[in-house]
DNA sequence: TTTAGATATATATATACTTTTATATGGTAA
DNA sequence: TTACCATATAAAAGTATATATATATCTAAA
């Protein structure tokens, strides 16, 4: 393929589009533009869904850097690593 | 799941970036952001890509409504439904 | 150092997406 | 109608993701 773009670029968006590519992640997102940083069990409360699997999907969206996490004592922090990505969900409320 | 968005918006959401997420669709919005309208051969031979492959992700496109397609003889020409899909490709190459 | 709360990881089955290649359809002009 | 160019669809094998459930790790306090 060739593209003004470098591949690698395409990729990275590729790999972070996918991960913002759920509704509990976009979910998760929206709740994070709202707060600073909100722990594991807020979130999986109140979405009201099981700790594992939101502490699974925030792990999806670590690893590409979406969000970032702290430590503080027993409970673990996330919070977006940029607004930017809550303005990707933005935009899809205007299209959709 | 429990959130202030209906779950028709979410699901809408994921399934229009899961649409957008691949490297050769994120290289058709962009061309189709710098051209109003671009035919499927265009778009084939600048990406240099096969042409069943370049029909193949305007499809995937098209279908959630990222592009549309008008016919004019033999071609048939896309352009972007509303050019808040290239925003959402323009964030990612500021975080990126 | 054991207990309990909070979070993270692992595993398995099912489902969906990608890639490649072959073939079909639509449109126009000879 | 035949031939040709442009586009669209289909099928198959490989790869990745989702969902659900079980279990492990980390931390603080008793």
């Amino acid at each position: 393929m060739k593209t003004h773009f470098n591949i690698n670029f395409l990729e990275n968006a590729t790999e972070t589009l996918r991960a913002i590519a759920h509704p509990i992640r976009i979910a998760i997102i929206d709740m994070l533009n709202k707060n600073e940083k909100l722990s594991v069990s807020e979130i999986h409360e109140q979405l009201q869904i099981e700790q594992a699997v939101a502490s699974h999907h925030l792990r999806i969206l670590k690893n590409k850097n979406v969000v970032v996490v702290t430590r503080e004592g027993k409970n673990s922090f996330y919070s977006l690593s940029s607004k930017d990505y809550y303005t990707i969900v933005e935009v899809l409320t205007n299209t959709l």
